[in-house]
DNA sequence: ACAGGTGAATGGTCAGACCATACATTGGTC
DNA sequence: GACCAATGTATGGTCTGACCATTCACCTGT
């Protein structure tokens, strides 16, 4: 942390830090220290400010900044339950700056959707190893909502988004999970050009088609194939990707 | 977007936007349809607030946002450079979430090293199949740093950094790339630790034989090799994990 | 042509006020 | 005593206006 010695003196721009910065590195310096952990409530804006010594407005500048990284949440009113209450939502986050990255060209969508494709075939793999009962029964549900009367693209869009968000929380892996909810709301509208460049509603047979074969190996306990379906299915869904 | 129709009065909560969260749909509306683009320029905050019909405040808390998620940087002074200009930087957004919610407990650090080693295998193996001259000079760089005089347990672990980022680039792969750079960053003390366990200065030639490996699959191009060579290093770094 | 001074535009910060919301409290009524 | 309405209060949300620090554009005098 010190300056290492040198010959001469070592003028070192000053590096500015702006006041909501500092009340983010305390912040997180207490949830570092275990001292705040999801569920607990931040004092008052105008408390936090006067213990940091800094204006309102400094700390609000560094909760909106959390809240936009899933780390809290503020509700207004009184009572236990209001203010800012940290929690641990990080799906939404993830998915806006892909989302915002791919506007400014900095991603490609061809690389979001190969990365789909390496995180989720890797989730099919694990679920088909250790899936349980409920988490079964979540990709039955959401495979049978992909049919019926009544259906309409967007119920579908929703039945598929539940799906691959089912799968990749049935691998057990959380950090997993959180990125392919990033990674398919980011290219959320994609999915429904998909269902109509097959031309609707033949796209809804062959996408549910797609499903059932990788129900079908998870619930079998074939992780190979689990991982080859899911494969096949984003190679149908993002042809050229 | 418009309501469904129903039999009744549907009474949905009308579900308040706040100021801020305006001014960023606005920004990112500007995003979305290609009339702002990375390197341009924002308004400046007085203008940018009076066109929007809000508080300098609220913008504020806007830009702030977008600076978190890595879209823009703000510079004071005056000048065509000065003021906020959109940039492309996720990295370390990425990295900022990720390590608060490992200290929120959200995501394990198990998860975390998991799912370094689904992406990273992924990154040598495309490494191996396409890396350019310039790649394997930076890897070879990287590597040459890990020995020699002068070295120090920091020195060391950036010379890993720059091995592993390196190599994520070399995959083809941005989104690849940011996310190994993230996840790297996210568990950043805990590759000192590595260090330490396996006791100095011995791990340094440990770990240098490891990378010498992932790196000599890579510049012979056999894929299969590299893979393995990533996922027997990160077993050796992260024991238990 | 150059050097210096001055002004202006920018973000950074603060103080204070007011509004909207939702719960807590109080007091009255049955 | 139980219930309910009116009031109080703590919370975040927003705005206004001011001032500072930084940096460059411009002007001015040599």
């Amino acid at each position: 942390m010190s300056t290492p010695p040198t010959d001469g003196p070592d003028w070192r721009p000053v590096r500015r830090v702006r006041a909501h910065e500092e009340v983010l590195a305390r912040i997180e310096e207490q949830i570092a220290a275990g001292r705040l952990k999801a569920g607990d409530r931040l004092p008052g804006e105008r408390q936090l400010a006067e213990s940091l010594g800094v204006s309102r407005a400094s700390v609000r500048e560094a909760l909106r900044v959390l809240e936009a990284m899933g780390v809290l949440v503020s509700t207004t009113g009184r009572g236990p339950d209001a203010g800012a209450v940290l929690v641990g939502r990080p799906a939404d986050a993830l998915a806006d700056i892909l989302r915002l990255h791919v506007g400014l060209a900095h991603f490609s969508l061809h690389d979001i959707v190969e990365t789909r494709r390496i995180v989720e075939t890797w989730a099919a793999r694990s679920a088909a190893e250790q899936a349980g009962p409920e988490h079964l029964a979540r990709l039955r549900d959401a495979v049978s909502r992909m049919a019926g009367p009544g259906l309409t693209p967007d119920r579908f869009n929703q039945a598929d988004a539940d799906f691959h968000l089912a799968l990749a929380e049935a691998s057990g892996n959380t950090v997993v999970a959180t990125l392919m909810h990033g990674l398919r709301d980011a290219v959320g509208r994609h999915a429904v050009e998909a269902v109509e460049r097959l031309g609707w509603p033949e796209s809804a047979a062959i996408l549910r088609a797609d499903h059932l074969r990788i129900l079908a190996a998870v619930e079998g306990g074939r992780p190979d194939d689990a991982a080859a379906a899911v494969r096949d299915h984003l190679a149908r869904s993002y042809p050229g990707h």
